[in-house]
DNA sequence: TCAATTCGTTCAGGCTCTGGACTAATTAAA
DNA sequence: TTTAATTAGTCCAGAGCCTGAACGAATTGA
């Protein structure tokens, strides 16, 4: 488990270097080939036949002279080709299902969620569901002239990644289900293969790429929907603990005291922060119904009453601020994030809970360091998770070209 | 602060390559050329080449043939060798400096500790005291004919990492204090640049080559001295988090309502769990005194009184391992250990606080695992640390073999 | 004694980066 | 308008490092 250090042979320094250019190229596009190698330290050489080969694979553009006011002869910018390559990102949550397709630059070329309740349904028949949903994205994508090159879903649930199953998805009901083989067995074969992961990671990584972006730093990422989760991120990966149960944020306990919990502990963040209970607390009735989003769903019904300075809301949803500011402490104090995001419920309950997670987060973060992490609100919306595993594909093909040189430029009607 | 891919050119492929050959050498020593070729993928040539380069800098030894008993010429094993170049660790603690002077095969040649009360000292003194040791230990480093690589000194404190500072040392009274210029200003040159780091996080990577190993896994090594510190490996290497402040254990609130903390918080595990407070509840006085540590110091009579069944000492270690069995239980919730380990002042005191810890640890991590992480003992005396910091010099020698190979190759009466 | 087997080296070859020379395109100055 | 200066990008020989086939070396089993 020590960090392996692997071979490296013409064709791996070939493929790095490819990722190393065309990573300069999409943070400083429009850049021209001298910059390039100004930035990269390769020669002039080097850089035109990365570029090149990066061109011929469709993932570049050349887009004619530049001057920049200066003298000499002028460059020929290149920049990321948007029109070619895009990712899927795929996404089973507990009352909708959701695809959306980001193209290299990512940008949002298509977008798809249809409420459903997927509680108790057979996961065959929701991954088959969710097949439709891809598929559709994948038509969309190519009528745009796109490629998919691979896709990611996301799953409410604790994974075995390698094996491709969900092992537990307590809320969908779901128990061992091969839900990467369900999924790839009904979609056309891909240059990248599928790959699944949480939910909580993936809205944690949209953020990243769709929300305040780099600028982030490592932050951690508060999903609460049922549940109560977090995703991590640490230089621009996720941080996923030994067995990819890292940020269990929900069973942090905040009252030793406090009710018990299903998972067998006693005041969890879950039991005071989780979506039932504080709507519970804000006397808020119809917990368990279908569908707890959207306009009719208690979630909305709660913010009315915030919206009209109804005193019993406002106090639940300010001791469940506190609660999750504890937790949070506890969470800067181990992990030192440069800024937490709250997401999820939280980012529409955040007007009125954010003063009481921004106290308990000062008093439980101590001398060490001179402030509390900066706290920031997600904009994102349901689909965050869907948003973060394209980005996740696109990522991918962006860490390492070189896994679609052959794939593309292979193609007949490639050009 | 993405993960940057950086470019690769024929010299950094080969310099991965030798740590890659090394690497492998040091996990199967002693090993053929021809097994080399088949683990790593290399041809038989290409891995002749590696190890001739590493034989030649001195880092890899031949032993001579072995036969294995099957058929055909028999090869001849490579190894490690571990009498050329060796890693130096030093500790600056609040009642002691050590110094440790370890060899590419990670044997100890050479462990230094003097008692010292540094609390208050002059920062200058204190590292000109650490200098003399760590010449010391360089010359019995030579008298062995080892050639010190590089040093990485162990402080307690926050650090500047980058900068080479120290921040704040609250028990040794040091501010701002240019630690890595004082160090290598007395020391001779050495080949690989001086580094500091904190003093937790060096313990837990000692307890990784001197503990259990590998085995761990991902891990959490708690060691409390004064404080209560926490360091956390993941893959081999230790988790910072955005500042270096990850592992602040020591800070999170076990009790809301508890005393109130010097970090401004109110029932921080510190309170509950610290030294200081162990000892105050277990009616030992004299917990200012100048040495903690040492058969006379109060931590060996609260050993005594433990031993001799004392109700007041044995629940006063009772609670502070619920304590910290609570704080455990947030950190592995939140991390995703494979294991915890018990260090510093908890090791001594393991035998009484385990249970309570373990209860704790169960109650608080919940259905998600299907078990709590395994908890262990550090085995590893005061000075795991040094012997840590001695382990990160060969541990960086291991994973980039290039750094010396001109350095070595290029001394006069080198052979 | 000879074939089989395995180890390690040698040597030609190929891939990829380097570096200087060269062509191309433009601006500033004469 | 011409010329020099400047910058962009390509060409081509060269060097570093890995590959692969061939070969000599050392040992076992028949």
């Amino acid at each position: 488990m020590r960090n392996e250090i692997t071979p490296v042979r013409h064709g791996t320094m070939r493929a790095r270097n490819l990722a190393v250019v065309l990573g300069e190229i999409s943070r400083r596009q429009p850049v021209s080939r001298a910059r390039l190698a100004d930035v990269t330290g390769f020669t002039k050489t080097t850089v035109s036949s990365l570029v090149a080969a990066l061109k011929d694979a469709g993932l570049v553009r050349e887009d004619g002279p530049v001057r920049d006011g200066e003298r000499g002869r002028p460059a020929t910018a290149v920049s990321v080709n948007g029109d070619r390559v895009a990712g899927l990102g795929l996404e089973v949550n507990v009352d909708y299902l959701a695809a959306c397709v980001l193209d290299l630059g990512r940008r949002i070329r298509h977008r798809h969620i249809v409420a459903a309740d997927n509680r108790g349904r057979d996961p065959e028949r929701v991954i088959g569901a969710l097949t439709d949903l891809a598929e559709t994205a994948i038509a969309a994508a190519g009528e745009q002239g796109l490629t998919v090159a691979g896709a990611v879903v996301a799953l409410p649930g604790t994974l075995d990644r390698a094996g491709g199953r969900v092992r537990t998805a307590p809320n969908l009901g779901w128990r061992d289900v091969a839900a990467e083989d369900l999924l790839t067995a009904g979609l056309p074969p891909l240059a990248l293969p599928a790959d699944q992961d949480n939910e909580a990671n993936l809205a944690a990584l949209g953020e990243l790429w769709f929300g305040d972006g780099p600028d982030l730093g490592s932050y951690v990422h508060v999903s609460g929907e049922i549940g109560v989760g977090a995703g991590i991120v640490v230089d621009g990966r996720v941080f996923r603990g030994a067995h990819g149960f890292a940020g269990e944020l929900g069973h942090v306990v905040v009252d030793p005291d406090g009710p018990p919990c299903a998972c067998g502990g006693r005041g969890c963040l879950e039991q005071a922060a989780g979506q039932e209970a504080i709507l519970r607390a804000a006397g808020i009735p119809d917990v368990t119904a279908t569908s707890t989003a959207g306009p009719d769903g208690p979630l909305a019904a709660l913010v009315t009453l915030l919206r009209g300075g109804d005193e019993r809301a406002l106090s639940a949803v300010r001791r469940a601020g506190e609660a999750l500011g504890q937790a949070l402490a506890a969470a800067v104090n181990l992990l030192d994030p440069d800024t937490i995001v709250l997401g999820g419920i939280f980012s529409a309950l955040a007007p009125w809970a954010r003063p009481a997670v921004e106290a308990a987060l000062a008093r439980g973060t101590g001398i060490v360091r001179t402030a509390p992490p900066r706290l920031t609100v997600s904009r994102l919306g349901g689909d965050a998770a869907a948003l973060g595993a394209a980005a996740l594909v696109v990522e991918r093909v962006m860490n390492d070209p070189a896994l679609l040189l052959a794939e593309i430029s292979a193609r007949p009607d490639g050009r």
